[in-house]
DNA sequence: TGTCAGGGTGTTCGCGGTAACAAAGGCGTA
DNA sequence: TACGCCTTTGTTACCGCGAACACCCTGACA
């Protein structure tokens, strides 16, 4: 099975190897077309036997078909891409499609560089978060005359496609929930992230439904970098130190909520009656908490899955190519935090 | 810019539109031998204004170069492989390498598939996760011809280089460190994972290691799938209540480690005097916790660093292709869970 | 026995680039 | 002015495979 490092395996080597020609080694290896089942057999023995792994590169080429998506998203390390990564690649995996994954830091620039570099390899599609990007990017897209489904949010204008959820509706019906619980003194926590676009729209629908209430934010606090949880903590230690009568706070993800949380419960306030909080996200990770933090689950999984789906149906029926929306509704879970009246 | 669909752009487009051969085109893109600044200006222009995007599966056939590197790993919802990403990432960065990664979810089958998904794109390098693979998967990394470094694992036989931790003694120092603190009733919990190798081997030399200190283990359980913070917290009740006069708990993982701790804590159980705890991997995580967990530090970072280091200097210099062996050393860290003695 | 249909197999060509070499022009120098 | 050298540009021949088509052979049927 070792290669006495020559050149490396072609088409030919394995018709050699068994006795046809090499169109017959490629119909066989990629089940098209008709084969006797006798030559069929020699085709893959002898494939087998030299480790034979066929260059798609080539195949590629000649075929101008690539069975690769490509999917941009800002990061990995938060929960939030990862789940989604779990949506596509559960209804990819029923196709001939593959998902390839480019990361963008939140950097527009970094973006336009993972997009051109994706592109260049002329996938079948492309899944990419959030509707902001440079004219340049958004240039290549249209230019590339490949599916595009934008992911997350929906207030804006899509290239081609577009699933996920309003944002600024997400944060509006959070502040809704707060006021209507009779919170009165809340304070926000968040990333400190003005490439994020959706946590300012979450952050503004907040502020907006608040102002509608007639009632103003009375502390916030953006942080960046370290242990989510850490800083969930130390910020909302500070905060309280701060603006000591706050009656609710709201944190922009989950992750910073639980460390809040924890925080609070060791310092034996009681929870959700002198205090509220709420996070954003639904991640898993909150079920082994001592309570449940409230929190609006963010449709991932789903997001993933509904954009999956358009790209595969658009690369098994390229004719089919009408711009499909799809806006999901986050659901709002109170969880053990945010009392109820 | 848009397209009015005819056929996708070429480097014959580009050349035409410019004045020049499509040679010509072609070095200026790649930034590849003399073009005077003229004309490259010219090219420049042309290709911004068209929109065009070089095809690279065309470019890696001619060249027979594809500067991709597979990173086939298990997963990315644990902690354990996002941060060996970023390690890859990092170092790629600095070259003209891109990591591309399959996941196999722990089953050596998927394994293979993805191997031979991967290794069909001709990529520079492979990093592929632990030292137990299948024939098959040995086979045709071997007859890839290209590097390939195992990571995470050096208990075992590499198929070329490899970059890792010794789980075995990292298990069995974790043994020695509780010992030592004077705990006898030790019980453990882990994941149920016979595939997971590294876990496995962590709990043979922690046996091992209790063995030879003439310590039999109290208790133990294995848990697959749901909320790791949850089941930490479920299975240590359960244990506490099967088995009451434990003094020691041993967790495969920092997450569940987290999920007991906090369980504990509710309870009101003096830790670390009455009951110790300790898990493995280091997470960041763990910085937000009301008492840093005793752990282990995989290495993580560094192993995909070093790997990807790897990779990088044998594609720039092909006949430096020397097996490298790397075994780093896991820290061990007390936390606030580990009484010292 | 000749014809036709259709399964099984081979041949040709080109996908869109790049390596390698060839050619064209500009320049200094003998 | 002729020569050679260097810089810049073009030409040719693939890279490894698959689409399209040509071909051969067998068997059913008239």
């Amino acid at each position: 099975m070792t290669q006495h490092d020559r050149h490396p395996l072609t088409l030919r080597d394995v018709s050699e190897a068994a006795g046809v020609s090499e169109m017959t080694v490629s119909r066989v290896l990629r089940n098209k077309g008709d084969v006797s089942e006798g030559t069929r057999q020699r085709v893959l023995e002898a494939a087998k036997r030299l480790g034979y792994v066929p260059n798609k590169i080539a195949g590629a080429l000649a075929s101008q078909r690539v069975n690769l998506v490509a999917v941009i998203i800002p990061s990995m390390s938060n929960m939030v891409f990862p789940e989604v990564m779990t949506g596509i690649s559960r209804v990819l995996e029923e196709t001939e499609l593959q998902p390839v994954v480019g990361l963008t830091g939140y950097r527009p620039e970094k973006e336009e560089k993972v997009l051109y570099e994706m592109l260049s390899w002329r996938p079948s599609g492309v899944i990419i978060a959030g509707l902001e990007h440079s004219d340049a990017s958004r240039a290549m897209l249209r230019a590339s005359g490949i599916p595009v489904v934008e992911i997350m949010d929906v207030d804006g204008t899509p290239i081609d496609s577009v699933v996920g959820i309003s944002h600024r509706r997400a944060g509006q019906q959070m502040a809704q929930a707060i006021i209507k619980a009779g919170y009165r003194r809340i304070g926000f926590m968040g990333t400190k992230m003005p490439l994020d676009h959706r946590a300012r729209k979450r952050f503004e629908g907040f502020t907006e439904a608040l102002a509608k209430a007639g009632i103003e934010m009375a502390d916030h606090e953006f942080y960046s970098g370290g242990s989510a949880l850490l800083k969930g903590r130390e910020m909302t230690a500070e905060m309280l130190r701060r603006t000591p009568d706050l009656d609710f706070l709201y944190y922009s993800n989950d992750m910073i909520g639980a460390g809040g949380l924890l925080y609070l419960l060791e310092q034996g306030i009681d929870i959700p009656n002198d205090m509220g909080l709420a996070g954003f996200n639904g991640v898993e990770l909150l079920e082994g908490l001592p309570r449940a933090l409230a929190t609006m689950d963010a449709c991932r999984l789903e997001i993933g899955r509904r954009a999956a789906e358009i790209i595969a149906a658009r690369a098994s029926n390229p004719e089919d190519s009408a711009p499909v929306r799809i806006t999901l509704e986050p659901t709002l879970s109170l969880g053990d935090t945010l009392r109820r009246r």
